[in-house]
DNA sequence: GCGACAG
DNA sequence: ATCTTGTCGC
């Protein structure tokens, strides 16, 4: 590529094929080990710089044990489907700051639910080598069914949660938490 | 070609 | 994401 940024662009494509090939999607990993202690994170932006946080809870209490706050000056606009691209880097960096462990990753994004089956969730995921949950707040492809799965391609790939969702299926594991669901329709 | 499009 | 007026629903 002669231009520079489609140069970028189309690196991070290739990478999201070769991370997805690494996604370990069985859940096996999160019903057989305990998980005791969630991390969550986010980033918020004002003008050029990126805000970003990261949160270990105790899930059985919702108890904070630690938490971390960064600022890092925005270095790559929002594409869709190349989120990663603006959001991953301040996130690890972010991440590597917290001294207590965790056993998951709660992410602001898609994981396998992406064009390319490599949403954020799924890159950090991967490379930080940690089960990891992408919850996004609208969808990016894919359709939803009655049953509020979400599948691409006949393939189930996500769940829909909203107010009214009961425990239950994918949320089980999870219903000790509660979510505060915004902009959901 | 046109529209849609995580945060 | 952020900004930001009016509007719909409980």
């Amino acid at each position: 590529m002669t231009n520079p940024f489609s140069a970028i662009y189309q690196d991070t494509i290739n990478l999201q094929k070769e991370i997805a090939k690494k996604v370990v999607t069985n859940d096996n990993i999160l019903l057989k080990k305990q998980i005791n202690y969630v991390c969550g994170v986010d980033v918020s932006y004002k003008k050029d710089i990126a805000y970003c946080s990261a949160v270990i809870i105790k899930k059985r209490s919702l108890k904070s044990i630690q938490y971390v706050n960064t600022i890092y000056p925005v270095t790559q606009p929002y594409i869709p489907g190349l989120f990663m691209l603006r959001e991953a880097a301040p996130i690890i960096d972010t991440l590597k700051l917290l001294k207590s462990p965790y056993d998951a990753l709660l992410i602001d994004g898609h994981g396998q639910l992406h064009p390319r089956r490599c949403g954020l969730a799924c890159y950090l995921g991967v490379v930080l080598d940690k089960p990891t949950i992408g919850i996004a707040k609208s969808l990016l492809c894919g359709v939803q069914r009655k049953d509020q799965f979400i599948e691409i391609e006949g393939e189930i790939l996500g769940f829909r949660i909203t107010k009214e969702s009961k425990q239950g299926s994918l949320c089980e594991h999870w219903a000790q938490i509660e979510f505060t669901i915004s902009n959901s329709t």
